[in-house]
DNA sequence: TCCAATCTATCTAACGGTAGGTAGTTAACG
DNA sequence: CGTTAACTACCTACCGTTAGATAGATTGGA
Protein backbone atom coordinates (compact mmCIF):
# COMPACT_ATOMS: atom_id res chain seq x y z
CA UNK A 1 0.00 0.00 0.00
CA UNK A 2 2.01 3.02 -0.98
CA UNK A 3 0.82 6.31 -0.56
CA UNK A 4 1.56 9.72 -1.42
CA UNK A 5 3.98 12.27 0.25
CA UNK A 6 0.34 14.49 1.96
CA UNK A 7 -1.18 11.30 2.92
CA UNK A 8 1.85 10.56 5.02
CA UNK A 9 2.07 13.57 6.10
CA UNK A 10 -1.75 13.38 7.31
CA UNK A 11 -0.58 10.40 9.12
CA UNK A 12 2.28 11.74 10.98
CA UNK A 13 0.51 14.68 12.14
CA UNK A 14 -2.57 12.18 13.19
CA UNK A 15 -0.33 10.08 15.28
CA UNK A 16 1.43 12.57 16.82
CA UNK A 17 -2.14 14.13 17.92
CA UNK A 18 -3.35 10.97 18.71
CA UNK A 19 -0.53 10.30 20.74
CA UNK A 20 -0.97 13.33 22.53
CA UNK A 21 -4.91 13.08 23.80
CA UNK A 22 -5.96 9.61 22.12
CA UNK A 23 -8.49 9.54 19.32
CA UNK A 24 -10.60 12.61 19.97
CA UNK A 25 -7.22 14.84 19.65
CA UNK A 26 -7.13 15.04 16.40
CA UNK A 27 -9.37 16.62 13.69
CA UNK A 28 -9.90 17.10 10.30
CA UNK A 29 -9.63 20.71 10.52
CA UNK A 30 -6.39 20.61 12.99
CA UNK A 31 -4.98 18.46 10.74
CA UNK A 32 -5.72 20.36 7.53
CA UNK A 33 -3.64 22.98 8.98
CA UNK A 34 -1.30 21.57 9.68
CA UNK A 35 -0.35 20.12 6.81
CA UNK A 36 -1.23 23.14 4.57
CA UNK A 37 -4.92 22.38 2.97
CA UNK A 38 -7.92 22.38 3.29
CA UNK A 39 -9.96 19.93 5.31
CA UNK A 40 -11.60 18.50 2.39
CA UNK A 41 -8.62 17.49 0.93
CA UNK A 42 -7.80 15.06 3.88
CA UNK A 43 -11.07 13.35 3.05
CA UNK A 44 -9.89 13.02 -0.45
CA UNK A 45 -7.21 11.07 1.25
CA UNK A 46 -8.93 9.10 4.03
CA UNK A 47 -12.49 9.60 3.50
CA UNK A 48 -13.55 9.46 6.83
CA UNK A 49 -12.67 9.77 10.56
CA UNK A 50 -12.52 5.96 11.34
CA UNK A 51 -10.82 5.36 8.17
CA UNK A 52 -8.29 8.05 9.18
CA UNK A 53 -8.10 6.44 12.39
CA UNK A 54 -7.13 3.06 11.58
CA UNK A 55 -5.10 3.79 8.82
CA UNK A 56 -2.50 5.53 11.56
CA UNK A 57 -3.14 2.69 14.21
CA UNK A 58 -2.05 0.11 11.64
CA UNK A 59 0.77 1.91 9.98
CA UNK A 60 1.93 2.33 13.71
CA UNK A 61 1.81 -1.16 14.32
CA UNK A 62 3.63 -2.19 10.85
CA UNK A 63 6.36 0.31 11.60
CA UNK A 64 6.86 -1.42 15.60
CA UNK A 65 6.98 -4.91 14.32
CA UNK A 66 8.88 -3.65 11.67
CA UNK A 67 11.59 -2.35 13.77
CA UNK A 68 11.53 -5.15 15.75
CA UNK A 69 12.32 -7.48 13.41
CA UNK A 70 12.68 -11.25 12.75
CA UNK A 71 11.97 -13.15 16.44
CA UNK A 72 13.96 -16.22 14.65
CA UNK A 73 16.58 -14.35 14.18
CA UNK A 74 17.76 -12.42 17.99
CA UNK A 75 21.10 -12.96 19.56
CA UNK A 76 19.50 -13.49 22.52
CA UNK A 77 16.30 -13.75 24.19
CA UNK A 78 17.49 -11.77 27.11
CA UNK A 79 19.15 -8.75 24.58
CA UNK A 80 15.66 -9.20 22.15
CA UNK A 81 13.70 -7.95 25.17
CA UNK A 82 16.32 -5.54 25.59
CA UNK A 83 15.73 -4.27 22.30
CA UNK A 84 11.60 -4.21 22.86
CA UNK A 85 11.94 -2.41 26.04
CA UNK A 86 14.30 -0.07 23.93
CA UNK A 87 11.22 0.45 21.21
CA UNK A 88 9.00 1.75 24.33
CA UNK A 89 11.68 3.88 25.64
CA UNK A 90 12.39 5.84 22.22
CA UNK A 91 8.70 6.08 21.70
CA UNK A 92 8.60 7.82 25.40
CA UNK A 93 12.02 9.57 24.89
CA UNK A 94 12.56 10.30 21.71
CA UNK A 95 9.38 11.36 20.52
CA UNK A 96 7.95 12.53 23.72
CA UNK A 97 4.88 11.24 23.18
CA UNK A 98 2.85 8.03 24.81
CA UNK A 99 2.52 4.77 22.69
CA UNK A 100 -0.61 5.19 20.21
CA UNK A 101 -1.81 1.89 21.25
CA UNK A 102 -1.42 2.41 25.22
CA UNK A 103 -4.19 5.21 24.33
CA UNK A 104 -6.17 3.95 22.05
CA UNK A 105 -6.48 0.48 24.34
CA UNK A 106 -7.64 2.79 26.89
CA UNK A 107 -10.29 4.31 25.76
CA UNK A 108 -11.10 1.27 23.33
CA UNK A 109 -14.67 1.12 24.34
CA UNK A 110 -15.32 3.99 22.75
CA UNK A 111 -13.24 3.95 19.93
CA UNK A 112 -15.21 3.03 15.71
CA UNK A 113 -14.92 -0.48 15.89
CA UNK A 114 -12.39 -0.52 13.31
CA UNK A 115 -10.21 1.28 14.68
CA UNK A 116 -10.65 -0.84 18.30
CA UNK A 117 -9.89 -3.76 16.44
CA UNK A 118 -6.31 -2.31 14.92
CA UNK A 119 -5.69 -1.48 18.44
CA UNK A 120 -6.46 -5.15 19.26
CA UNK A 121 -3.88 -6.34 16.49
CA UNK A 122 -0.98 -4.23 18.13
CA UNK A 123 -1.40 -6.27 21.14
CA UNK A 124 -1.72 -9.88 19.33
CA UNK A 125 1.04 -9.21 17.13
CA UNK A 126 3.62 -8.22 19.97
CA UNK A 127 2.65 -10.84 22.08
CA UNK A 128 3.20 -13.40 19.22
CA UNK A 129 6.51 -11.55 19.04
CA UNK A 130 7.43 -11.67 22.37
CA UNK A 131 6.03 -15.88 22.62
CA UNK A 132 8.44 -16.12 19.91
CA UNK A 133 11.25 -14.26 21.14
CA UNK A 134 11.10 -16.26 24.47
CA UNK A 135 10.32 -19.62 23.69
CA UNK A 136 13.97 -19.44 22.57
CA UNK A 137 15.28 -19.32 25.97
CA UNK A 138 17.19 -22.56 27.02
CA UNK A 139 15.06 -23.07 29.88
CA UNK A 140 11.63 -24.91 28.65
CA UNK A 141 8.60 -23.04 30.09
CA UNK A 142 4.89 -23.99 29.00
CA UNK A 143 3.54 -22.02 26.44
CA UNK A 144 0.65 -20.61 28.30
CA UNK A 145 3.55 -19.28 30.45
CA UNK A 146 4.88 -17.77 27.44
CA UNK A 147 1.89 -15.82 27.30
CA UNK A 148 1.83 -15.13 30.32
CA UNK A 149 5.20 -13.71 30.90
CA UNK A 150 4.23 -11.54 27.12
CA UNK A 151 1.79 -10.07 28.56
CA UNK A 152 3.22 -8.61 31.74
CA UNK A 153 5.78 -7.60 29.81
CA UNK A 154 3.75 -5.34 27.42
CA UNK A 155 1.10 -4.16 30.31
CA UNK A 156 4.40 -3.19 32.25
CA UNK A 157 5.55 -0.98 29.67
CA UNK A 158 2.64 0.21 28.80
CA UNK A 159 1.82 1.16 32.35
CA UNK A 160 4.87 2.26 32.80
CA UNK A 161 5.09 5.27 30.18
CA UNK A 162 1.40 6.50 31.83
CA UNK A 163 2.92 7.05 35.40
CA UNK A 164 6.22 8.14 33.74
CA UNK A 165 4.27 10.80 31.46
CA UNK A 166 1.66 11.71 34.60
CA UNK A 167 4.64 12.16 37.19
CA UNK A 168 6.56 14.06 33.97
CA UNK A 169 9.65 11.68 35.07
CA UNK A 170 11.23 9.79 32.06
CA UNK A 171 13.51 8.42 34.58
CA UNK A 172 10.49 6.40 36.43
CA UNK A 173 10.08 4.37 32.98
CA UNK A 174 13.72 3.48 32.99
CA UNK A 175 13.26 2.29 37.05
CA UNK A 176 10.03 0.47 36.50
CA UNK A 177 12.00 -1.29 33.24
CA UNK A 178 14.93 -1.62 34.62
CA UNK A 179 13.33 -4.13 37.63
CA UNK A 180 11.75 -5.61 34.58
CA UNK A 181 14.85 -7.07 33.06
CA UNK A 182 15.89 -8.19 36.38
CA UNK A 183 12.78 -10.78 36.39
CA UNK B 1 -17.43 19.54 50.58
CA UNK B 2 -21.01 17.55 50.84
CA UNK B 3 -23.10 17.65 47.44
CA UNK B 4 -26.29 18.00 46.33
CA UNK B 5 -27.85 14.46 45.49
CA UNK B 6 -27.55 15.87 41.66
CA UNK B 7 -24.65 16.96 41.39
CA UNK B 8 -23.29 13.30 42.50
CA UNK B 9 -25.31 11.52 40.42
CA UNK B 10 -23.64 14.34 37.53
CA UNK B 11 -20.09 12.94 38.75
CA UNK B 12 -21.05 9.35 38.85
CA UNK B 13 -22.44 9.82 34.72
CA UNK B 14 -19.19 12.02 33.66
CA UNK B 15 -17.02 9.06 35.88
CA UNK B 16 -18.64 6.43 33.73
CA UNK B 17 -18.40 8.22 30.49
CA UNK B 18 -14.54 9.06 31.15
CA UNK B 19 -13.58 5.63 31.87
CA UNK B 20 -15.30 4.57 29.02
CA UNK B 21 -12.89 7.22 26.11
CA UNK B 22 -11.33 9.40 28.22
CA UNK B 23 -11.90 13.55 28.90
CA UNK B 24 -13.45 14.20 25.62
CA UNK B 25 -16.16 11.09 26.11
CA UNK B 26 -18.39 13.55 27.89
CA UNK B 27 -19.75 16.42 27.60
CA UNK B 28 -22.66 18.48 29.48
CA UNK B 29 -25.22 17.69 27.37
CA UNK B 30 -24.94 13.94 27.27
CA UNK B 31 -24.88 14.19 31.22
CA UNK B 32 -27.77 16.29 31.36
CA UNK B 33 -30.01 14.18 29.20
CA UNK B 34 -28.53 11.13 31.25
CA UNK B 35 -29.44 12.92 34.69
CA UNK B 36 -32.68 14.33 33.15
CA UNK B 37 -31.73 17.86 33.22
CA UNK B 38 -30.27 20.47 31.07
CA UNK B 39 -27.18 21.14 29.93
CA UNK B 40 -27.27 24.76 32.07
CA UNK B 41 -28.29 23.14 35.11
CA UNK B 42 -24.85 20.90 34.88
CA UNK B 43 -23.37 23.86 34.69
CA UNK B 44 -24.90 25.56 37.72
CA UNK B 45 -23.54 22.67 40.04
CA UNK B 46 -20.03 23.09 37.90
CA UNK B 47 -19.16 25.79 36.37
CA UNK B 48 -17.07 24.77 33.32
CA UNK B 49 -15.31 21.40 32.22
CA UNK B 50 -12.64 21.98 33.64
CA UNK B 51 -13.67 22.11 36.99
CA UNK B 52 -16.77 19.17 36.55
CA UNK B 53 -13.14 16.90 35.20
CA UNK B 54 -11.15 17.98 38.39
CA UNK B 55 -14.01 17.10 40.66
CA UNK B 56 -14.60 13.80 39.07
CA UNK B 57 -10.99 12.68 39.41
CA UNK B 58 -10.57 14.18 43.05
CA UNK B 59 -13.85 11.77 43.64
CA UNK B 60 -12.09 9.02 42.33
CA UNK B 61 -8.92 9.09 43.59
CA UNK B 62 -10.64 9.92 47.48
CA UNK B 63 -13.02 6.51 47.30
CA UNK B 64 -9.81 4.66 45.76
CA UNK B 65 -7.66 5.91 48.85
CA UNK B 66 -10.49 5.72 50.90
CA UNK B 67 -10.86 1.79 49.90
CA UNK B 68 -7.63 1.46 50.45
CA UNK B 69 -7.81 2.18 54.42
CA UNK B 70 -4.98 2.90 56.49
CA UNK B 71 -1.30 1.85 55.48
CA UNK B 72 0.17 1.11 59.08
CA UNK B 73 -3.19 -1.18 60.01
CA UNK B 74 -2.94 -3.64 57.59
CA UNK B 75 -2.57 -7.37 58.52
CA UNK B 76 0.62 -7.97 56.70
CA UNK B 77 2.78 -6.73 53.07
CA UNK B 78 1.61 -9.55 51.10
CA UNK B 79 -1.91 -9.63 52.09
CA UNK B 80 -2.37 -5.58 51.70
CA UNK B 81 -0.95 -5.91 48.29
CA UNK B 82 -3.23 -8.33 47.21
CA UNK B 83 -6.08 -6.21 48.60
CA UNK B 84 -4.29 -3.37 46.06
CA UNK B 85 -4.82 -5.58 43.10
CA UNK B 86 -8.75 -6.99 43.87
CA UNK B 87 -9.04 -3.01 44.10
CA UNK B 88 -7.67 -2.87 40.24
CA UNK B 89 -9.79 -5.64 39.52
CA UNK B 90 -13.16 -4.32 40.47
CA UNK B 91 -12.55 -1.42 39.05
CA UNK B 92 -12.27 -3.85 35.71
CA UNK B 93 -14.77 -6.65 36.39
CA UNK B 94 -17.34 -5.30 38.25
CA UNK B 95 -17.51 -1.93 36.78
CA UNK B 96 -16.78 -3.09 33.47
CA UNK B 97 -14.55 -0.14 32.88
CA UNK B 98 -10.79 1.08 32.72
CA UNK B 99 -9.08 2.95 35.80
CA UNK B 100 -10.11 6.35 35.86
CA UNK B 101 -6.46 7.55 35.90
CA UNK B 102 -4.74 5.09 33.72
CA UNK B 103 -6.58 6.40 30.68
CA UNK B 104 -6.41 10.13 32.35
CA UNK B 105 -2.67 9.34 32.63
CA UNK B 106 -2.47 8.26 29.06
CA UNK B 107 -4.02 11.52 27.81
CA UNK B 108 -2.53 13.84 30.06
CA UNK B 109 -0.39 15.62 27.66
CA UNK B 110 -4.22 17.14 26.17
CA UNK B 111 -5.63 17.92 29.63
CA UNK B 112 -6.36 21.01 30.93
CA UNK B 113 -3.49 21.97 33.73
CA UNK B 114 -6.42 21.26 36.35
CA UNK B 115 -7.64 18.02 35.30
CA UNK B 116 -4.01 16.72 34.59
CA UNK B 117 -2.90 17.61 38.19
CA UNK B 118 -5.54 15.33 39.72
CA UNK B 119 -4.49 12.83 37.81
CA UNK B 120 -0.80 13.25 39.37
CA UNK B 121 -2.26 13.28 42.43
CA UNK B 122 -3.76 10.07 42.21
CA UNK B 123 -0.48 8.29 41.56
CA UNK B 124 1.44 10.25 43.69
CA UNK B 125 -0.99 8.95 46.62
CA UNK B 126 -1.19 5.42 45.37
CA UNK B 127 2.99 5.39 45.88
CA UNK B 128 2.58 6.80 49.17
CA UNK B 129 -0.08 4.31 50.16
CA UNK B 130 1.93 1.09 48.64
CA UNK B 131 5.55 2.35 49.90
CA UNK B 132 4.31 3.11 53.57
CA UNK B 133 2.47 -0.96 53.29
CA UNK B 134 6.03 -2.24 51.68
CA UNK B 135 7.81 -0.74 54.36
CA UNK B 136 6.52 -3.60 56.68
CA UNK B 137 7.90 -6.60 55.44
CA UNK B 138 10.30 -7.82 57.51
CA UNK B 139 13.28 -7.52 54.87
CA UNK B 140 14.44 -4.28 54.93
CA UNK B 141 15.07 -2.41 51.79
CA UNK B 142 16.24 0.90 50.98
CA UNK B 143 13.44 3.56 50.33
CA UNK B 144 14.60 4.20 47.07
CA UNK B 145 14.09 0.43 46.39
CA UNK B 146 10.54 0.29 47.69
CA UNK B 147 9.23 3.46 45.59
CA UNK B 148 9.95 1.60 42.34
CA UNK B 149 8.69 -1.96 43.28
CA UNK B 150 5.25 0.83 44.00
CA UNK B 151 5.79 2.03 40.68
CA UNK B 152 6.13 -1.32 39.39
CA UNK B 153 2.90 -2.39 40.69
CA UNK B 154 1.02 0.60 39.40
CA UNK B 155 2.04 0.34 36.39
CA UNK B 156 1.52 -3.30 35.91
CA UNK B 157 -1.93 -2.83 37.01
CA UNK B 158 -2.83 -0.17 34.70
CA UNK B 159 -1.39 -1.58 31.82
CA UNK B 160 -3.10 -5.12 32.09
CA UNK B 161 -6.44 -2.81 32.62
CA UNK B 162 -5.77 -1.08 29.04
CA UNK B 163 -4.49 -5.40 27.55
CA UNK B 164 -7.26 -6.96 29.24
CA UNK B 165 -9.85 -4.29 27.69
CA UNK B 166 -8.11 -4.78 24.69
CA UNK B 167 -7.98 -7.85 24.14
CA UNK B 168 -11.38 -8.10 25.61
CA UNK B 169 -10.61 -10.81 27.79
CA UNK B 170 -10.61 -10.06 31.69
CA UNK B 171 -8.81 -13.42 32.72
CA UNK B 172 -5.94 -11.34 31.06
CA UNK B 173 -5.91 -9.17 33.88
CA UNK B 174 -5.86 -11.68 36.56
CA UNK B 175 -2.99 -13.77 34.59
CA UNK B 176 -0.87 -10.55 34.78
CA UNK B 177 -1.53 -10.07 38.45
CA UNK B 178 -0.95 -13.61 39.35
CA UNK B 179 2.16 -13.44 37.74
CA UNK B 180 2.79 -9.43 39.77
CA UNK B 181 2.11 -11.24 43.35
CA UNK B 182 4.25 -14.02 43.00
CA UNK B 183 7.40 -11.91 42.45
C1' DT C 1 -46.24 36.35 62.61
C1' DC C 2 -45.69 38.39 58.29
C1' DC C 3 -42.94 40.17 54.73
C1' DA C 4 -38.92 40.97 52.22
C1' DA C 5 -34.64 39.27 50.91
C1' DT C 6 -31.94 35.66 49.62
C1' DC C 7 -30.66 31.14 48.06
C1' DT C 8 -31.21 26.77 45.30
C1' DA C 9 -32.05 24.56 41.34
C1' DT C 10 -33.89 24.60 37.41
C1' DC C 11 -35.58 26.38 32.81
C1' DT C 12 -35.51 28.62 27.76
C1' DA C 13 -32.85 30.57 24.40
C1' DA C 14 -29.07 31.85 22.27
C1' DC C 15 -23.87 32.72 21.35
C1' DG C 16 -19.59 31.70 18.63
C1' DG C 17 -17.02 27.92 17.50
C1' DT C 18 -15.83 23.32 15.92
C1' DA C 19 -17.00 18.59 14.54
C1' DG C 20 -17.29 15.20 10.44
C1' DG C 21 -18.85 15.09 5.98
C1' DT C 22 -20.39 16.33 0.97
C1' DA C 23 -21.24 18.39 -3.79
C1' DG C 24 -19.35 20.50 -7.37
C1' DT C 25 -15.32 22.91 -9.54
C1' DT C 26 -10.69 23.74 -11.01
C1' DA C 27 -5.86 23.09 -12.27
C1' DA C 28 -1.95 20.22 -13.56
C1' DC C 29 -0.10 16.28 -15.73
C1' DG C 30 0.54 12.07 -18.56
C1' DC D 1 -9.17 12.84 -22.22
C1' DG D 2 -8.84 10.91 -17.80
C1' DT D 3 -6.72 10.93 -13.41
C1' DT D 4 -4.98 13.10 -9.40
C1' DA D 5 -5.19 16.32 -5.97
C1' DA D 6 -6.47 20.11 -4.70
C1' DC D 7 -10.13 23.91 -4.15
C1' DT D 8 -14.74 26.68 -2.62
C1' DA D 9 -18.70 26.51 -0.30
C1' DC D 10 -21.77 24.51 2.25
C1' DC D 11 -24.54 21.28 5.59
C1' DT D 12 -26.10 19.35 9.99
C1' DA D 13 -24.88 18.24 14.53
C1' DC D 14 -22.66 19.12 18.55
C1' DC D 15 -19.46 21.68 21.69
C1' DG D 16 -18.82 24.70 26.09
C1' DT D 17 -20.73 28.66 27.78
C1' DT D 18 -23.74 32.55 29.07
C1' DA D 19 -27.89 35.55 29.96
C1' DG D 20 -32.05 36.03 31.91
C1' DA D 21 -36.12 34.28 33.96
C1' DT D 22 -38.68 31.52 37.32
C1' DA D 23 -40.61 28.64 41.00
C1' DG D 24 -39.96 27.14 45.52
C1' DA D 25 -37.58 26.91 49.86
C1' DT D 26 -35.12 29.26 53.58
C1' DT D 27 -34.02 32.88 56.50
C1' DG D 28 -33.86 37.18 59.11
C1' DG D 29 -35.86 41.35 60.79
C1' DA D 30 -39.97 44.51 62.07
Amino acid sequence: MKRSEKANEILDVAEKMARQGGYNNFSFREIAKAVDVKSSSVHYHFPTKDDLGAAVVRRYTDRFLDALGDPESVESSESAIADYIGLYRNALVDDGLMCLCGIMGAEVEALPPIVGAEARQFFERNIKWLVAVLSQTNVSNPASDLRVRALHIIATLEGAMIVARSLDDHEIFDSIANELSSL
